[in-house]
DNA sequence: TGGGGTTAT
DNA sequence: ATAACCC
């Protein structure tokens, strides 16, 4: 069947938009032959040594001395006091204190004000432009096209000779104030500079920034200039970036796995990884990785930003040298989840969802995880965020239930990881009947229906449990 | 190797 | 439910 073309669905061509006296008008032709604008500004930022940050923040007496963040027995960060010292991220605290003995340690596992601080982060760049990606805890997208096409328009055209770039220029290249594609890095490079600006002034955060024409290259520009600096990578300039890394591993997709299954090939190099037949790549890899892999290795990258908004789990673990007793693994489950409870009562939105993950003792695999999940029943998600039902008892039993799905209580068990998760969130719906909310809800306005609105309804009509 | 997160299969 | 990726 083919779809009819009437003018309902292409009747939105565009709005007619005035022409602004004074702007350049050539700017807006020059984008890409199909006339949909292909060619981005994206900016890359990252915190320096963001737990580090964090943590002098909370203590400022920790500043100008060297300073370690550490979970268990490894340093998983470290300010550059103390990497100035020998002090490596991830390194275990035996070395670290042994190459620095006047390492300052703060205790890092619990997440809760690196979480907040970051999400303040992602929040004060959300004001620039609401495409931003979260990347982790310290790192995050922005697309500036948008932004950047705004501010081209509003250029007057003698101000075109006195633009300069913001920070570094990969290569040192030099700008060639013609070409409107360096133009739009260009402006991306000072708006970069002002969101900097911005995470220091209300944060008192530092990190660096880069900017490109796609998410592959504004990642690793950013990196080349390393505490608190930015740099912007001009097209001409792509293909020295991309060989500067030394080996298909540091390329952001290309993880652990993948990487071995490519030197099984043969690749190691970039270049290797470009010149490499795509039909023996798509046999080994399979189409979808291989096409997306080699288009990485020429520094191609059509992943859009994709806005994270809010989170889509929550999770709590902890890891043990040893839990191997019913009574250890149901008293580390209450601690996870008095946590997450607490958690997911300040998002406002409610788990449907809940999982609980293990690590078992040398289970031949590094690492390797199971996991069990359930719908969380009803009525518990309802009194979820309020204090007056004690929501913990029944969770705590449901995920006993999956423990012992998992593990024979009857055999002797060694657990290294114990983790509890929260996932399918979903708007909290107090619907109450007669509101919008209520007849939105399918599992409310489908079931019983009265029609009648009353405002007694309240808060009462869920609980038959 | 920690204590998180995401997407694809 | 797992496996891969990211930090």
């Amino acid at each position: 069947m083919e779809r009819a073309e009437a003018g309902v669905s292409g009747g939105s061509r565009r709005a007619l938009r005035p022409e602004e006296p004074g702007s350049l008008p050539c700017f807006h032709e020059q984008m890409v032959p199909g006339g949909s604008s292909s060619s981005r500004v994206i900016a890359h930022l990252d915190l320096d040594c963001f737990y580090a940050q964090v943590e002098m923040i909370s203590n400022p007496e920790l500043k100008g001395k060297p300073l370690g963040v550490q979970q268990k027995y490894l340093v998983v960060t470290c300010n550059y006091e103390a990497r100035k010292l020998g002090v490596k991220k991830l390194m275990s605290v035996r070395d670290a204190k042994e190459k620095c003995p006047q390492l300052v340690l703060v205790n890092g596992e619990d997440l809760t004000r690196y979480r907040e601080m970051s999400y303040k982060v992602t929040e004060l760049l959300e004001e620039f432009s609401p495409v931003v990606e979260r990347l982790g805890f310290d790192e995050n997208f922005v697309d500036l096209t948008e932004m950047v096409e705004k501010r081209l328009q509003q250029l007057q055209s003698d101000e075109l000779s006195a633009l300069t770039v913001s920070g570094h220029v990969y290569n040192n290249q030099s700008v060639n104030l013609h070409d409107v594609g360096h133009i739009r890095l260009l402006v991306g490079s000072q708006v970069a500079a002002e969101m900097r600006e911005a995470m220091y002034n209300q944060l008192g955060l530092t990190g660096c920034a880069g900017v490109a024409s796609n998410k592959l290259l504004a990642k690793l520009v950013s990196g080349i200039f390393k505490p608190n600096q930015q740099t912007v990578l001009l097209p001409e300039s792509s293909q020295d970036l991309i060989h500067s890394l030394n080996h298909v591993k540091e390329m952001p997709g290309i993880g652990y796995k993948t990487a071995k299954r490519l030197e099984a090939l043969g690749i190691s190099s970039v270049r290797d990884l470009q010149t490499f037949p795509s039909k023996a790549l798509e046999k080994e890899l399979g189409l979808s990785v291989a096409q997306r892999l080699q288009k990485l290795s020429f520094g191609e990258d059509h992943s859009p930003v994709t806005p994270s908004g809010p989170p889509q789990s929550f999770s709590e673990e902890d890891s043990l040298k040893k839990c191997s007793s019913e009574v250890e693994v149901k008293s580390k489950i209450e601690e996870l989840l008095a946590s997450l409870l607490n958690r997911v009562s300040q998002d406002g939105r409610k788990p449907h969802t809940m999982r609980l993950i293990i690590r078992r003792y040398s289970s031949g695999k590094h690492g390797s995880r199971e996991s069990r999940q359930c719908p969380i029943p009803s009525h518990i998600i309802q009194r979820l965020g309020t204090g007056s039902y004690n929501a913990m008892t029944p969770m705590v039993d449901m995920l006993m239930k999956l423990f012992r799905n998992m593990v024979n209580v009857k055999m002797p068990f060694h657990l290294t990881l114990l983790s509890v998760c929260f996932c399918n969130l979903k708007a909290s719906s107090t619907a109450k009947k007669g509101t919008i909310d209520y007849y939105l809800t399918p599992s409310l306005s489908t079931t019983s229906c009265s029609g009648k609105r009353s405002s007694k309804m309240k808060a009462t009509h869920m609980e038959d449990f």
